[in-house]
DNA sequence: CTGAAAGCGCTTACAG
DNA sequence: CTGAAAGCGCTTACAG
């Protein structure tokens, strides 16, 4: 029984319960309750369950998604907010998100902010108009507003590598200032006595968590010295970088390591110290938070603190379809999971 | 008039048309015609247009997409099927179709097949139960009845990338034969006389003009010798790639050159090399397909074939939505982008 | 064991 | 100038 044979060339028309309903000579009703599966105490007939079925196949029918979620409140999609999605460590999250609610049976739609608070708050009402189960969201630096309403109206939200300290949300990130410590302790403990820092000019907490463990590190060690922090604009990433290793090569002939306080900086950073001719591993020492395929075809390993991006994505996942799903939660808020320092 | 003081704390049911009708006294078919700016002819009066506009404002109305998709049958959704979002070539392309599919009003759920056709399918089928109103397709190598289904359906597609010649569909890609001639021509005048490929070991049509375009270039030289191109499984892709490569140093001492086929390849090889103390750009030279921000760390600079990605992603999302909107297309299919070799 | 009816939140003829 | 009604494709009480 085929009942699409002459229309092939046309856009069909999808088949839907009612076409059932009609071809197989019963309710709507009984074809939803039959291939719902919510037909428990033999409320339909095993026989007229089973023709359902098939005709159901037989007319290549799909379910239509949109009036399920429109009649269930719930649209088994959720909203992913990142920074950039073209930016390997928000790809690799993306990728982990994805995996993990699709076993649930969840969508995810990305969205990148660009880092913009506007950005953001569009993107956030755009996908609540699209009844979006919940969010999973970068923050960027100021948009503590936007998301603040998100909390208020409890909507299922997990805010993933940042957060704002005074907002009640589930947060998943890395312990950024025990990572900082870390990593500047290494350097300290590789005979650095100038170690300098290099991070955006920017106030969101896990910046000011890893520059917190690099200026206690260092103060631990009685090496800690204001004029070796050196703050770059995002926007302006590029050029502020380059004068800043410049004028850490001119000024400070003394630097003998640097923290890199973002991938992103790491990588233009050590690409000027190249140009301006030091030997990384000699005459100046380098940590960067994550790797970098690039690392690969350096002469000498570069240290990294080691994100677990995996374990992110999926534990962010995971307590937002609690949310979603009104899953006891536990105590905790924030979780933060351990970055491990690669010294090869 | 603030109607949800007290609810702040309950997840709150959204104001729908229903309730703003209620709230100003008039029907939905009222509110909803304003709301939509379907109020051409004077349909309704100036002042209950205002009223209604201020009322839905004061309630912070946000409509319901999910609806208004069930009763047009446009959900103003797109799928985008890419192997893998983690690798920042698809992640890139994901950006720019994102931004593109955005200006116009759609939003893109992405997906990773993971190079694998079941995948795909399953993919295909989820997306369209969720009434995407289009597809922007990175194809597997075996998915071609699934691809087939959508072309015969008349469902509006766009393959990326790659694409199945047998298929009337539009696809957008690089010339793949010339740019691999290019480059192979490149290593010649680079006075190479022994040129490598490596590539996957793979049927797929973008391969294969790779690889012609390189025979080509060899042939057309007088340089041509089967025994230099070495094909790797997607799956070992580390293991092949290393052996091929120690093969072709062992075997082969009189190979100076190599024509990677990926940007994937290319890593894992140069690595390789280097491991096995090829002097890169003295004992051999290499070309790759596209960029890598590693390259910039190599002490000699890396030629590489530059496709133009943001152009790829914004042409097949023009492509997608005019097909979605039923305008005109022009004969062209299949859009062929000029790669560029990028010698420094 | 099965169906008629109401409803999810919208839009769109149709009637007045 | 405005409203009642039907419908998009489902599900879910309710009644029999």
């Amino acid at each position: 029984m085929l009942l699409c044979g002459g229309f092939m060339m046309e856009r069909m028309k999808r088949v839907s319960i009612k076409d059932i309903a009609l071809a197989v000579g019963v309710s709507t009703a009984t074809v939803s309750l039959v291939l719902t599966g919510k037909n428990k105490n033999g409320r339909v007939s095993k026989e007229m369950s089973e023709k359902i079925k098939k005709v159901a196949h037989e007319m290549n029918y799909q379910p239509n998604r949109l009036a399920m979620s429109l009649q269930s409140g719930r649209s088994q999609t959720i909203g992913l907010l990142v920074a950039d999605i073209s930016n390997p460590f928000f790809g690799t999250l993306a990728f982990y998100v994805q995996e993990e609610m699709e076993k649930a049976g969840y969508a995810v739609i990305i969205m990148n902010t660009d880092e913009s608070d506007v950005q953001m708050e569009r993107m956030i009402s755009l996908l609540r108009s699209r009844q979006v189960d919940g969010f999973i969201i970068v923050p960027t630096e100021f948009g503590e507003k936007s998301i603040a309403q998100l909390v208020d109206n409890r909507i299922p939200l997990v805010l993933i590598d940042r957060y704002y300290p005074s907002l009640q949300v589930n947060g998943v990130l890395i312990d950024n200032y025990q990572a900082a410590y870390e990593a500047t302790r290494y350097l300290i403990d590789t005979h650095c006595e100038r170690v300098a820092l290099l991070i955006y000019e920017n106030s969101q907490p896990h910046m000011i968590e890893r520059e917190r463990g690099y200026t206690n590190a260092l103060k631990d060690a009685g090496l800690y010295d204001e004029e070796l922090i050196k703050r770059v604009r995002y926007k302006y990433m590029d050029e502020d970088i380059i004068g800043a290793i410049t004028w850490l090569a001119q000024k400070r002939k003394d630097m003998d390591g640097i923290l890199f306080a973002t991938n992103t900086i790491a990588m233009t950073g050590i690409k000027q110290l190249l140009n301006l001719g030091f030997r990384i591993g000699e005459d100046v020492h380098v940590v960067c938070f994550d790797k970098s395929d690039a690392f690969d075809f350096m002469p000498v390993f570069i240290p990294y603190i080691h994100q677990p991006i995996a374990n992110m994505g999926r534990l962010a996942s995971q307590l937002l379809i609690k949310q979603i799903e009104d899953v006891e939660l536990g105590e905790e808020l924030i979780h933060k999971l351990t970055a491990r320092l690669v010294k090869k």
